[in-house]
RNA sequence: GCCGGUGUGGUGGAACUGGCAGACGCGCCGGACUCAAAAUCCGGUUGGGGCAACCCAGUGAGAGUUCGAUUCUCUCCACCGGCACCA
């Protein structure tokens, strides 16, 4: 076969990606007699075309997928969209293309994209969360937690975005705004379905210790995210009333300092124990409100259970009604927002705790002498001693937390809590393109959930969208109306949807299935033996912004699907990788910093091997990408030299093997021809150790370089030669394919090889010839490099030793002193310690 | 404020378990080819000193441990990320 002179992928990726379409080469077929190896990228939003992130994401995931497959893995590796959500609506609204329509263009145009960079997916396998037979598992699910009491609807305090005109969930909420849209978030008081998560906040939380091959930052923002604390509740009954009000503070030790107690203004206690209307309201449109602290007094006090002093009552907007009992104990010398507020309502401020470098400097203080006439400027919230606290006075912080806990408890005015920063996942979302929540209201017999029979509950066509009044499923009567299931009266349906982070809470267990098989029903009511084979991921590849999000939600409801007997393990994914951003010119790449490289043009102009290379070799995948035209050049000019390589030399090379290379006569070599041959040995050695380390395919890629570099200098003279030349170009060609993965097909082919690398396996290494005949020795004297000297590899340290004394240089400095000590580091170097 | 991370040439980044700092790429400088340029190829490239062999300094700053520290410990500085009335 002949080769063009000049390396062209324009003319090279779209043959092979053709061949390899057409023979559906990488498509994945269950076989639990192999080893499996399941590698997920996170799926894309069909916004319209791929960005930079993406390239990259999926360069990544593909040199695993491609690398684990040459392995003999068996690789499931799939691909997918995530196709509900606002942008395919307000494109809707703005254009009045209907999101269907503009979800499927997008997803085309953009499957195009993937396919033109080359990745090896089973598309077999493709989901589509829009559509029905995808969303209707969403639906099933639902139903199912409906039924173990893991979804229920509650009116409560709910994120309102006024620009996309929906609730969201709080991990959805980034400094006060949308996640989405950056508009300033609201509290509204809405009636909302909720998902459970709480249930499983414990086993979420313990298990983060079993994510040993998740990044260490991840699993730590996932325990802050489930927030876990240890405190007390405890009773403070309200004077005139039989009533308590129940607090939860994780600072028992503090209990003799309390001041006051706050109620959240949506507690039920708020709106009985204040007379003035006027006044609640006001403070409630304050709630939740970060800039400034607000209270008001109700007028009534309670009694402190620890020593039964009289507290005034007030609501304060601070007072998160979602966290703890939504009341607290306020204590202004030890906590700071307390402090403030103390100061700004004249409130007594009492100290109870003093800190311990006092008792230490001077002996133990008896509680009485406290310092005197000193007020506190700010809380002082570190633990220490107990003073003016009865007979705990004296205690240290930790042990009075214990006791006074236990003496509440004893008392019956108390109790030891765990609390969780964790909330329920609100799901509902009041957009039309999302899955419909199956459940339909009933004037007779209440909320009902939609029976199995009738899944999917589909998205009506006939909507328009008009941006003004809510979802437009309200203005769709052939979906509202429906008959009630049980008793067959007038009904009405559900018009929320779920949150998109429903649908990206399984798909990885979606993929396990072919698309086609007709069994795909019962399997994923039951244990199926291929979730047991292919799940859990074995790697997952996505940005770090999911960290919370979308991880711990598929934690979660991977969770639920054991639960139902589904799915047999509790972790999704074994292994996470979080890659990190595409920067150029100092900030991430976005259309309004006008620094965009947009993926067409770099395939077009360079090819989708140099876009790959170049982003995989420019940073280890988990830090930032400096993104660099001249860098992307560099790495087109690598494969160039390849390609020239091959070229120059096909004829010759053709001619021979390089198969009887590898048993070890090899003393037909001239010099460089060893050198050749070793430093392929070491580079396959060297690539496959990063490959497997972490996954640092920049100095692999650097390591092959200087394969390449050294192959351009060497001039074969003789058969054996090129048989030396060969060997190291099939080494780099093998190395390079999950990389770059057309140039290595057709040079591949061009020498007269089989097409279709990836089922010709990984390369291997011959340690013998992958080692030095002789190394270089570094001489140091009192740790300063003073000498270098070649020396025969497998010295013993006398023989070392006596090399590097004996050195012409080192007699000169050996000269000045006496020597002390002679530190010798196998293979490495000799130092010399002179006093 | 709390928690975590990072800091290395002009630049992106290398450096196994404490053992030659700066691999590889980019840029720059010099050379070859060319009428010339582009492309390509070859050589050089941490800073300072020296004709040179070499010498001195050097991984954000300062200390410590060690024969030896980019790597381990402590203090400080700068930047980045997460959380933030979570009681």
């Amino acid at each position: 076969m002949a080769l063009e002179e000049r390396y062209d992928p324009r003319k090279v990726e779209p043959k092979w990606q053709k061949f390899w379409a057409e023979k559906n080469l990488y498509k994945t077929e269950y076989d639990d007699s192999r080893k499996k190896f399941y590698c997920l990228e996170m799926f894309p939003y069909p916004s319209g075309r791929i960005h930079m992130g993406h390239v990259r994401n999926y360069a990544i995931g593909d040199v695993i997928a491609r690398y684990k497959r040459m392995r003999g893995f068996n690789v499931l590796h799939p691909m997918g969209w995530d196709a509900f959500g606002l942008p395919a609506e307000n494109a809707a609204i703005k254009h009045g293309v209907h999101p269907s329509k503009w979800t499927y263009e997008n997803i085309s145009y953009m499957k195009g994209q993937l396919n033109k960079l080359g990745l090896s997916y089973d598309w077999d396998r493709e989901v589509t969360t829009c559509s029905p037979e995808y969303y209707r598992w969403n639906q099933w699910f639902f139903v199912k937690m409906l039924e173990k009491g893991l979804a229920y609807r509650k009116s409560s305090y709910v994120n309102w975005c006024p620009s996309c005109q929906t609730v969201l969930a709080n991990e959805q909420v980034i400094d006060s705004k949308c996640w989405r849209c950056d508009s300033i978030v609201v509290q509204k008081e809405l009636f909302q379905w909720f998902l459970r998560i709480t249930r499983y906040a414990e086993e979420l939380l313990t298990s983060c210790d079993e994510l040993a091959g998740w990044p260490e930052k991840v699993v730590l923002m996932q325990k802050n995210w489930i927030g876990k604390s240890f405190g007390v509740e405890a009773d403070f009954r309200i004077e005139d009333s039989d009533e308590n009000i129940k607090i939860f503070t994780t600072r028992a030790d503090t209990l003799f300092g309390v001041s006051f107690v706050c109620l959240s203004p949506p507690h039920p206690l708020s709106a009985r124990l204040v007379e003035d209307k006027d006044e609640l309201d006001k403070i409630t449109a304050q709630y939740g409100k970060a800039d400034e602290k607000m209270g008001l007094f109700t007028g009534r006090y309670c009694i402190n259970p620890v020593n039964g002093e009289r507290v005034p009552i007030y609501i304060a907007n601070f007072v998160l009604m979602e966290y703890g009992t939504g009341a607290i104990m306020s204590v202004p010398a030890h906590d700071q927002r307390d402090f403030d507020f103390a100061v700004k309502y004249d409130l007594p401020i009492k100290q109870v705790i003093m800190p311990e470098e006092k008792i230490v400097g001077a002996g133990l203080v008896p509680a009485q002498q406290k310092p005197q006439g000193v007020p506190l400027q700010a809380a002082y919230e570190d633990d220490g001693i107990l003073m003016d606290s009865g007979k705990f006075s004296g205690f240290a912080s930790t042990d009075a937390r214990e006791t006074i806990a236990k003496y509440l408890q004893d008392k019956g005015a108390g109790r030891k809590v765990v609390n969780y920063k964790l909330r329920d996942w609100g799901i509902s979302r009041q957009r039309y393109w999302g899955t419909p929540i199956p459940v339909i209201y009933c004037d007779r017999c209440g909320i009902v959930p939609v029976p199995e029979k009738d899944l999917p509950v589909i998205l009506p066509e006939d909507v328009r969208f008009t941006g003004k009044g809510g979802s437009p499923l309200l203005e769709s009567p052939s979906f509202l109306d429906v008959t009630c299931a049980v008793c067959g009266g007038k009904a009405r349906r559900e018009t929320d949807t779920m949150d998109t982070f429903v649908d990206s809470s399984w798909y990885f267990i979606r993929y396990c299935f072919d698309g086609k098989d007709p069994g795909l029903d019962s399997k994923l009511k039951s244990k199926s033996p291929e979730l047991g084979y292919w799940m859990p991921v074995d790697q997952y590849i996505g940005g770090v912004e999911h960290a919370v999000l979308h991880l711990l939600y598929s934690r979660f409801f991977t969770r639920v699907l054991r639960d139902l007997g589904i799915i047999g393990c509790s972790e999704p994914f074994t292994n996470l990788l979080t890659q990190g951003m595409v920067i150029k010119d100092g900030a991430k790449m976005s259309k309004s910093k006008g620094n965009v490289v947009d993926p067409d043009y770099l395939i077009e102009r360079y090819g989708s091997d140099t876009s790959r290379l170049f982003s995989l070799f420019a940073a280890p995948p988990e830090k930032d990408l400096d993104w660099s035209d001249k860098g992307v050049e560099g790495a087109y000019r690598f494969l160039s030299r390849v390609w020239n390589i091959v070229s120059k030399n096909l004829e010759a090379m053709k001619r021979v093997v390089s198969d009887d290379l590898s048993t070890g006569d090899i003393s037909g070599l001239t010099e460089e021809g060893r050198s050749l041959l070793r430093k392929t040995h070491q580079t396959v050695k060297k690539v496959t150790a990063d490959i497997e380390k972490e996954y640092h395919f920049n100095t692999a890629i650097s390591a092959l370089m200087e394969l390449v570099n050294e192959m351009t200098g060497f001039e074969p003279r003789d058969e054996i030669g090129y048989k030396v030349l060969r060997a190291a170009v099939e080494k780099t060609l093998l190395l390079l394919s999950p990389f770059t993965p057309h140039i290595a097909e057709e040079l591949w082919e061009a020498i007269g090889n089989e097409p279709f690398i990836p089922d010709r396996g990984w390369p291997s290494w011959d340690e013998g010839l992958a080692m030095d005949e002789e190394i270089e020795l570094v001489i140091q004297v009192n740790g300063k490099v003073r000498g270098k000297l070649m020396i025969p590899v497998g010295l013993t340290d006398d023989e070392i030793k006596k090399l590097a004394l004996g050195d012409r240089k080192m007699v000169e400095f050996l000269g000045q002193g006496v020597i002390r000590k002679v530190i010798v580091v196998k293979g490495r170097l000799v130092n010399v310690v002179v006093g």
